[in-house]
RNA sequence: GGGCGCAUAGCUCAGCUGGGAGAGCGUCCGCUUCACGCGCGGAAGGUCACAGGUUCGAGCCCUGUUGCGCCCACCA
């Protein structure tokens, strides 16, 4: 064994052994109930950010502990479809061939798509083997594989019947870019500075005015109507009456409508039910003409006459323009509001009329909403529950179909009547009147569509695979704070309508980590740190330490050093298998041996500490949990360690084989517990301990044994390890120990700068001092603790002087407050006695 | 516009139901090269964002202010 772990070296070869053991696909031959994650299936697109490495380390971490705990464990594994990022791809290569994705066609685009996806597609998937993650790759998943595809059509069907997906003419977001609609939770809205207008429109047959406010006087060109508070004086006489609208000369009526607030800009709102999801709203309230001035190009259509053609943008100023030469625009100020923009391309969204397929949720959404209120699916932290109730509880259809190529093609076959003939497979005739000449919706669906039901289209439904049967529901879903709604919810709901259960129990949200100056982790901006590149410095049981130990319940900043103190960890840990290896007796058996102070503390503090650390992954604290490791192992290393070296060095045959036993013993659950978190390191240094003992992966989990618990000792020993530290640091210290003292062996050997180590019988704690040659250093020493001892002294009796507090405290406190001042008086009167003796 | 969260040592963060401010890193001092210099021990360093309030007592509870972050939302 070399001084140094070498990460870089260990860890490919590990990962081979344990990819051999053939335990990824879950073993239920071990005869443990299962426990399941499914990955949050990355991107065919991807590469491992941060996120993914914080997640899938969190994901192992809890893989691996189960495993090693006796479950059958089952982490699904596989990559999504992905369909506007993929089509971003291809179709930027296309461009730099000067070529359009219509040039190629549908099929050869298709086969474009796949062809990439063979060449780069598994590249996420062999990240997540560097990280150390025991995922299912033997049934790695795709959604756009055929099984999959077959679950999702499947879906689509039965809502289909059901009535919850169906198909309308409806305001959507619109992105040009994309030439695709997206959804409402795909639409970003960002802060933007615009010009607000006032615009007269004369009223027919009248020399009357109406004035109204709008951001978008290109949109006038498709007005149907204005609109005004029923309630407001200022325009009552209006309603009923006709007004024109400009540059077009169309005549509209004047409607009233509670929606228009009176207090705004002039309280007359112009309607465009084509380009406006409230003016839509009003407009099908009120019956008004649906018109669409702008195309699905992002370019003004026919019916914006001179203006056809135009960009969106560069109509609004002709527009602008033309209404001021004939003097109707009254006024103009900036105005800051939110303007919705593409989530994926970044692009203004431009709200349009179109046909399209929507799913309706609410009835899918109630139990989805109850599973969470009852406790049965929980939130960790728990206050991302309100961002899933704020959205389940105010859900609106969901527009599911894409203008792409990429997905999974709407199973909906029209014929030449405009029947729908729905079906998985491709029908031969129209359902509704037997017509043969079918057209297939050219439309896909939306990713999230699919992803809903990853839970369980991975695992085989709608079949009767023995594995659904098996590993489904699952356990624990582990994801970032923005999927919620868009994934988990839709999860949710899907899980409960298709296999009558929730698809996990415990959703955990992951912290952000953000760059080191506050940023968002990115790319584009070039603050992106490349969990790979951490792998490759530092290892990757260094990574997963330093991400495990960042995660948290709020965003935290990425820290460099919580990595590099991974690694270091590691280090510790191989050094410390090295020193018992190479120093203590490995041919005795590991057993709890040894009854010096020492080995009952290192017992018992290694049973405290696996009971903390596991139950602090179990509450999936897992920060907590490494710092709690972190430190039980530096204490073992640091003290037992030390201890120990005396030991074995010496000629006490059966205090050497006591050590070296309870040295093996403690070192073995040690890597038991780290395991889980360090997965290589551990499992290393198992590979080098003496005996045929097979993976440590598949070991079993150490139990904290509670009869080793020894608090005695432990305070004994902490005693005994504050002198000494005290000693390490000042030259020339004597220490004094009460007579008997349990640990004075421990002392004796690790206080090389001690002058002297006495017993004595007045003693009542272990004092370091001065060394008695030198009396003003014993002096101030004493001086030091007295006034101490006296501060707290006064502290408790100032508290227990304050009536207010002893008749208004609880009792249990000011007992220990008058224990407190009991003891100080004792240690202030000891104190006081020692220095009248110097003098 | 509504909601949620965060502001604690130079840095990154802990501090659970209110009773003497913590860890790791960094800095400084000492030790040590016989498992580990990715080592050992110690020390310095904080009016817990600000202002009020409740309480015998507040980092923790309440109100407000400031600064950040996030989520939701169709006011022209």
């Amino acid at each position: 064994m070399d001084a140094r772990y070498d990460a870089a070296a260990a860890e490919q070869p590990i990962f081979a052994r344990w990819e051999a053991a053939g335990v990824f696909a879950g073993r239920p031959e071990a005869g443990g109930a299962p426990f399941v994650i499914a990955l949050p299936p990355p991107n065919v697109t991807g590469e491992l950010h941060m996120g993914h490495a914080l997640n899938g380390s969190i994901q192992d971490t809890l893989i691996r502990l189960r495993r090693m705990q006796g479950r059958d464990t089952l982490w699904i594994c596989g990559t999504d479809h992905s369909g506007i990022a993929v089509h971003a791809v291809i179709e930027k290569q296309l461009r730099a061939e000067g070529l359009t994705r219509f040039d190629l066609g549908r099929e050869r685009f298709l086969e474009r798509v796949w062809e990439w996806r063979a060449a780069t597609g598994a590249t996420i998937i062999q990240q997540f083997k560097r990280l150390g993650c025991t995922l299912d790759y033997d049934h790695e998943r795709f959604t756009m594989d055929d099984g999959y595809v077959r679950s999702v059509l499947e879906m689509f069907v039965r809502l289909y019947r059901k009535g919850w997906i169906y198909r309308d003419n409806r305001m959507i977001n619109w992105c040009t870019t994309c030439a695709s609609t997206i959804s409402d939770l795909e639409v970003r809205y960002e802060h933007a500075v615009d010009t607000l207008f006032e615009v007269r429109y004369r009223i027919k047959d009248s020399d009357e005015f109406v004035t109204v406010a709008t951001v978008r006087p290109e949109t006038i060109l498709a007005d149907t109507g204005v609109a005004v508070h029923p309630d407001d004086d200022r325009y009552r006489h209006l309603v009923g009456r006709t007004a024109i609208v400009p540059l077009v000369d169309r005549e509209v009526p004047i409607i009233a409508d509670p929606y228009v607030k009176m207090e705004f800009g002039t309280g007359a709102l112009k309607i465009t039910p084509g380009h406006d999801p409230n003016d839509f709203e009003i407009g099908r309230r009120h019956g008004l003409l649906e018109l669409s001035a702008i195309g699905y190009d992002g370019r003004m259509s026919e019916l914006a006459g001179e203006f056809a053609g135009l960009p969106v943008g560069e109509a609004r100023s002709k527009v602008r323009d033309a209404l001021f030469a004939l003097g109707l625009i009254r006024k103009e100020e900036p105005y800051e509001h939110e303007v919705g923009h593409c989530d994926r391309t970044g692009d203004r969204i431009e709200p349009l009329i179109s046909l399209q397929w929507f799913m309706q949720m609410d009835e899918l959404a109630a139990p989805a909403n109850e599973a969470v209120r009852s406790g049965r699916v929980r939130f960790h932290p728990k206050t991302q529950e309100s961002t899933y109730y704020s959205w389940m509880l105010n859900l609106r259809p969901w527009c599911v179909s894409r203008q792409l190529w990429w997905g999974h093609q709407i199973p909906v076959w029209y014929c030449p009547d405009g029947h729908q003939t729905v079906a998985i497979e491709t029908p031969s005739a129209c359902e509704t009147c037997g017509s043969d000449r079918l057209e297939r919706d050219p439309d896909v669906l939306d990713t999230w569509f699919s992803s809903a039901l990853w839970p369980f289209a991975t695992i085989g439904w709608p079949g009767d695979d023995e594995r659904l049967e098996r590993y489904y529901p699952g356990h624990v879903l582990t994801t970032a704070r923005d999927i919620i709604n868009l994934w988990v919810a839709r999860m949710m709901m899907m899980g409960i309508e298709f296999m009558g259960e929730i698809p996990f129990e415990d959703v955990i949200i992951n912290a952000t980590i953000q760059a080191a100056d506050g940023r968002r982790m990115s790319k584009s901006l070039g603050t992106g740190v490349d969990p790979l590149d951490l792998v490759r410095r530092f290892g990757a049981d260094a990574t997963r330490y330093g991400l495990l130990k960042m995660s948290s319940t709020q965003d935290v900043r990425f820290a460099e050093g919580a990595i590099s103190e991974g690694g270091r960890f590691a280090n510790k840990l191989w050094n410390a298998a090295r020193f018992v290896i190479t120093q203590a007796d490995i041919s005795v058996a590991a057993a709890p041996a040894g009854e010096e102070p020492a080995d009952r503390w290192v017992r018992s503090r290694l049973a405290a500490t696996l009971a903390e650390v596991v139950g602090l992954i179990d509450r999936y604290e897992f920060a907590a949990a490494v710092k709690v490791l972190y430190a039980f192992v530096f204490d073992f290393c640091d003290w037992y360690i030390e201890a120990a070296k005396p030991r074995l060095a010496g000629d006490d045959e059966g205090a050497r084989r006591a050590v070296s036993a309870n040295l093996l013993w403690t070192l073995e659950r040690i890597l038991a517990l780290t395991h889980p978190m360090c997965p290589f390191v551990t499992e290393a240094i198992w590979e080098h301990l003496p005996g045929d003992r097979g993976l440590l992966m598949l070991a079993p989990f150490p139990q904290a044994v509670s009869e080793h618990r020894d608090p005695a000792a432990e305070a004994d020993v902490r005693a005994a390890i504050d002198a000494v530290s005290q000693a390490r640091s000042t030259p020339d210290v004597r220490l004094v120990l009460p007579q008997g003292f349990a640990a004075a062996a421990l002392v004796r050997a690790l206080a090389p700068r001690a002058t002297q180590v006495v017993e004595d019988a007045d003693a009542a704690a272990v004092v370091v001092e001065a060394a008695a040659e030198d009396p003003a250093l014993v002096r101030a020493r004493l001086d030091e603790q007295l006034a101490h001892a006296r501060a707290e002294l006064e502290r408790a009796r100032a508290m227990l002087a304050n009536e207010r507090f002893t008749t208004k405290a609880p009792a249990a406190k000011v007992d220990e407050e008058r224990a407190k001042a009991a003891r100080f008086a004792t240690e202030v009167g000891e104190l006081e006695a020692r220095l009248r003796d110097l003098v």
